[in-house]
DNA sequence: TTTATTTACGAAACCGGTTTCGTACAAAAA
DNA sequence: TTTTTGTACGAAACCGGTTTCGTAAATAAA
C-alpha cells in the first residue's frame, strides 16, 4: 500500500512531449482537434512508455466503467458456469470488465450486492434471482437510479425490464409427458423453491402435463428441497421408498438429480426400471451416468450471451431503455436411458 | 448515459448538515477527530438518504480498489468453479470485490488482462496460468509495479511469489502406483500441456512410478491433447485401439476424462476390466458414471481460499510481501469402480 | 493568570483523467 | 483588405471522495 510504482500519468505523458493534458486526452481519444502528427508523437510516447490509463479517474469523471456486476446464486453449476462463459464471451469482445458476486441463494445477501450497485461501481447488472427472492424492492431500486438491469435464467416478472429466460414451461410438460408415454402413473417433482418464477412454470408444465393425460395431481408428489442437503436426503428417500413402482421423477434443477442416483442405489432401486428420471441439467457427463441421464438441457452459453449482449446494447446507446420483453432460448429433452 | 439519477454525494450531506465535506468524510470513517455527537448527525442522514459513496474517487484517491482480480483458463470445469467459490467466501468476508477473465488457454489473453491490471485496476491478482503460457515478463511486470499476485493451482516456478497447489507429484505416483498393482503394465497418461508444471509434475510422478515397478517409460504413452477436441478424440481413439488390453488410463485433468469413456464405449472396451482410468477430477457426478470414476480429488474450494486469504493478507499488511513459498493442499485418491 | 494542549472542525490540495471554453494563427470568403 | 471560418491547442473546471494542514475554542498545565 505504502508506494505504489511510480505509475506514468497522462500528466508526465504531457511533459514529456511538451503538450498540454487536455491535448494529450485528446490525442489518445483520437479527437479531430488533434493533428495527426501530434497524435503521432502521442501514441508513440505511450507505446514507449507502456502508458496505461487509470480507469477510475476515467470513470469517475464519465460516470461510467465499462463494468458489469453478475449476480449467480451459485457458481458450481454447470448452467451457471456455462453462463458466466457466455457473459464473458461479449464482455471480452465490447470491452466490458465483469465483476462476479454470489448470492448463495440468500434474499440478504442479494439485498447488499445490489446496494453495492447503487454506488455507481456497474453499468449495468445481470442477475439470475436467488431461491429466496421474494420482494424487489432492491431491484427496482437499481432501476430507478437508471442502472439498467436484465434477468436470466431466475426472473421476476413484475419487474419491468429484459428478461432471457428458457421454455421452462413447455420443457416440463415435454419431460412429464414423455414419463407418462413410458408408462409412469406416479410423477414425483423434485422443487428447489416454491417462490421462484421458474419453478412455478416447470411445475405448471407438469401439471398441464399431468390433467392431459388424466392422472390426479398430488401435492404429495412434490417434493420441496431446502438446501439442507441431509434433511433433502432424507425426504427424498422417503419419498422413494413410498412411491408406486415404476414412477417417475423430474428433477427441476441438477443439483437435485445426483442424489436420485444415490438413494436408488440405496434403496436398490433400478433406474429406469423401477424408477425413471428426468433431470433440468447441463452437466456433460450426463451421457456417462449410470445410466445416462435424459436431461432437459438449457442453452446457458446462449442465455448468457444473450443477456450479456441486450444489456450491452443498452448501454451503448445514448438512452438506454430495456424493453420490458423476454427473449426465450429453447431447451431441448435430450433422452438417454434414465427414462425408458 | 445521458443523466444518471443525481446521486447523493457526500457534498449534499455535508450542505444538508451544515457541515464541511472533510468533516463528514471524517465522521464516516469513524475518525477519532470527530465528536460522537457529529457522528450520529452524519451517519442518521446517510441512512436517511441511503448514501453509497462513489468507489471509484475513493480507489482514485487512495490508490487501492479493494478488488481483486482472478484469471483462469477456463470456467466450465468443477475444479475452477470450486475455486471461485473458495475466492468468493473470502472476498465476501473481507469486503472485496472480485473482476473475473477467463484466457481461454491463450497465452495472448492473458498477456491483455495482466496488462490492464498495470492500470491499477486491481489491488492484486489471484492467477491459474493458461496452458499456453511460458514466457512470463506479463507477471513479472505486475510484480515490478508492485501488484501482488498469487498463483494457485496451474503456477510458475520461477516466479517469486506465493503459490497454492496441491501434491500433483504424489498424486500422480499414488494413481500411477494404484493402476500398477491393480495389474496394468501399459498406462497411458493423458496430457494436456507440454510445458505447465503442474503437467511436468504429474508426468514426473507417473514416471516415478513406472521406474520403482520396473516398468518401462514410453514417450508413446503419452496421449497430448491439444484441445482440439475432434483431433484429440480421434487420437486417444487410436492410442486406445493400439493399446494392450488391460491397459491404465490416468487423465491428468478432468476434461481428458469424459473422452475416454465416449472412446470406450465406441471401441466396446469395458471399464475396468479392459482399461482402467484414474482422473484428475472434481466432478460431482464421478461416483454416477459408468463405471463410478476413480479419481484424484483435489481441494478445490480450499485452494481458492488460501490463494484468496494468502493475497488479501498481503494486501491489509503496510508493506505486502509475498513470500516465495509454495503452499500445498493435499488431494485424495478416491478409489471408485473405474478401476478393478 | 498565562501558556500549552487537546478537541473538533473547515479550507484547500489532491488523485488522474475528461470536457468545456477560450484563443492564436492560418486559410477562406466577402 | 477585411471579415469569417477552421484548425490545433491550452487553461481550468470538474468528477467525488481523502488527506493534510491550519485554527478557534475549550481544557489542562504551569
Amino acid at each position: 500500500m505504502k508506494q505504489k510504482a511510480n505509475n506514468v500519468t497522462i500528466k508526465k505523458l504531457a511533459k514529456e512531449l511538451g503538450l498540454s493534458i487536455s491535448t494529450v486526452s485528446k490525442a489518445i481519444s483520437d479527437s479531430h482537434e488533434i493533428s495527426a502528427a501530434t497524435k503521432q508523437r502521442v501514441i508513440d510516447l505511450v507505446e514507449k512508455l507502456n502508458y496505461q490509463p487509470n480507469p477510475y479517474a476515467s470513470s469517475l469523471r464519465t460516470k461510467n466503467s465499462k463494468t458489469i456486476g453478475v449476480v449467480l446464486p451459485e457458481v458450481a453449476d454447470s448452467f451457471f458456469a456455462q453462463a458466466i462463459n457466455g457473459i464473458e464471451s461479449v464482455a471480452e469482445e465490447k470491452g466490458y470488465h465483469v465483476l462476479i458476486y454470489l448470492s448463495h441463494e440468500s434474499f440478504e445477501r442479494e439485498e447488499q450486492i445490489l446496494k453495492d450497485f447503487e454506488s455507481g461501481r456497474v453499468d449495468g447488472v445481470l442477475i439470475s434471482v436467488a431461491k429466496e427472492t421474494v420482494r424487489h424492492k432492491h431491484i427496482t431500486a437499481l432501476l430507478e437510479k437508471k442502472i439498467p438491469l436484465v434477468f436470466f435464467d431466475r426472473v421476476i416478472e413484475e419487474i419491468e425490464t429484459t428478461k432471457v429466460t428458457t421454455n421452462d414451461f413447455e420443457s416440463a410438460w415435454s419431460a412429464t409427458t414423455l414419463l407418462i408415454k413410458k408408462g409412469c402413473r406416479q410423477i414425483l417433482f423434485l422443487s428447489f423453491s416454491s417462490t421462484l418464477s421458474i419453478s412455478g412454470k416447470r411445475l405448471e408444465g407438469y401439471k398441464k402435463a399431468l390433467l392431459e393425460n388424466k392422472l390426479k395431481f398430488t401435492p404429495g408428489n412434490i417434493v420441496a428441497f431446502n438446501n439442507d442437503s441431509k434433511k433433502d436426503y432424507l425426504l427424498l428417500k422417503k419419498k422413494l421408498k413410498q412411491s408406486e413402482k415404476g414412477a417417475g421423477v423430474i428433477a427441476s434443477v441438477e443439483k437435485l438429480a445426483l442424489p436420485v442416483y444415490q438413494v436408488c442405489e440405496e434403496l436398490q432401486l433400478r433406474i429406469p426400471e423401477d424408477v425413471q428420471l428426468i433431470s433440468f441439467s447441463n452437466l456433460d457427463s450426463a451421457a456417462f451416468l449410470h445410466p445416462p441421464l435424459t436431461t432437459v438441457t438449457q442453452p446457458a452459453f446462449e442465455m448468457g450471451k444473450a443477456a450479456a449482449s441486450l444489456l450491452v446494447k443498452a448501454l451503448e446507446r445514448k438512452n438506454f431503455e430495456l424493453a420490458d420483453e423476454e427473449i426465450v432460448i429453447r431447451s431441448s429433452l435430450i433422452v438417454r436411458k434414465s427414462t425408458l
